[in-house]
DNA sequence: CTTATTCCCTGATTGC
DNA sequence: TGCAATCAGGGAATAA
């Protein structure tokens, strides 16, 4: 599941691999007919090659390929895509979506076992990510800017955490460490959070990813970074996927729950 | 505007 | 042991 850690920590890799490469060929496999959205596949492999990478930038769990000519190559890994870079070509797997090999005979591998992922070739990337809430990252995520977002809805806060016209990024992971760093219960509606809470969520939130940031993310089924390899916060999370074991902070057993309709995890003495 | 539910997809897990 | 039903999850679409 790549969330915004694991989303930067590609881009990351992918910035210093490919940027100043040209595109040489694209390849979109027949039993992907969902992965390029909004024109037919055959027009998505005719228009790609010949462009050079320009730069990339993310936003949310969106990974935005800057192409010559201001057009944008946007990708989405949704749950169980992966965006590899390798020095020779793309090799066989049963889950290979599309290839696209680079002028020095590099390639980037699509590679994606659920088939959620999707990408675009644009020219105007606010129509894909015009709508998303601020970076928690950046300076745009702010304590007042949550609060007000918090107030004005009733909703479960895990909820609000995994909306990404509230706040960019955050999927299911971080949305459980964030709320467990914060000392808050998932299930609290939202606007019941407390002001002090509300700033302990903005400070949770921050530090379950940069913490995931600094350990290249977290592979707990298929994530990789951009050259293949796994993350290790998988190893340091606090709550997610430890049911019944216990909590580090009091010894309590976490729980497991269903909230927004996503498996949640939570210390019920901790985060009350 | 909001919130809840369904759908896409397939390997892993659970239940009888 | 075997096979079917359920689960997992990002986010768009749909319903209410």
């Amino acid at each position: 599941m790549p969330e915004l850690p694991e989303v930067e920590t590609i881009r990351r890799d992918l910035l210093s691999r490919i940027v100043g490469r040209t595109i040489t060929s694209a390849f979109v496999s027949s039993n992907a007919p969902r992965l390029v959205q909004l024109m037919p596949p055959a027009e998505f492999c005719k228009q790609l090659p010949g462009h050079r990478i320009e730069d990339i930038s993310r936003r949310g769990k969106y990974l935005l390929v800057h192409l010559s000519g201001g057009l944008y190559w946007i990708v989405h890994l949704r749950m169980t895509g992966r965006f590899l870079h390798r020095e020779d070509p793309c090799p066989e797997d049963p889950y290979l979506r599309a290839g696209f090999t680079l002028d020095n005979g590099s390639s980037l591998c699509f590679v994606d076992l659920r088939k959620f992922g999707t990408m675009w070739l644009i020219d105007d990337p606010s129509l894909v990510v015009g709508k998303l809430g601020p970076e928690p990252l950046s300076d745009d995520f702010t304590v007042a800017g949550l609060r007000d977002l918090l107030v004005r809805r009733s909703a479960p806060v895990k909820a609000v955490l995994l909306d990404q016209h509230a706040i960019a990024g955050i999927g299911n992971i971080y949305a459980d460490e964030a709320l467990f760093n914060a000392g808050i219960n998932p299930r609290r509606a939202a606007n019941k959070v407390s002001k002090p809470k509300t700033e302990a969520l903005h400070a949770g939130v921050r530090q379950a990813l940069l913490d995931a940031l600094s350990d290249r993310g977290s592979s707990f089924s298929d994530y990789v970074d951009g050259s293949g390899r796994s993350g290790r916060h998988q190893l340091k999370v606090k709550v997610f996927r430890r049911t019944d074991q216990p909590c580090y902070s009091c010894g309590t057993q976490i729980r497991r729950v269903k909230v927004a309709g996503r498996s949640t995890h939570f210390c019920p003495n901790c985060q009350r």
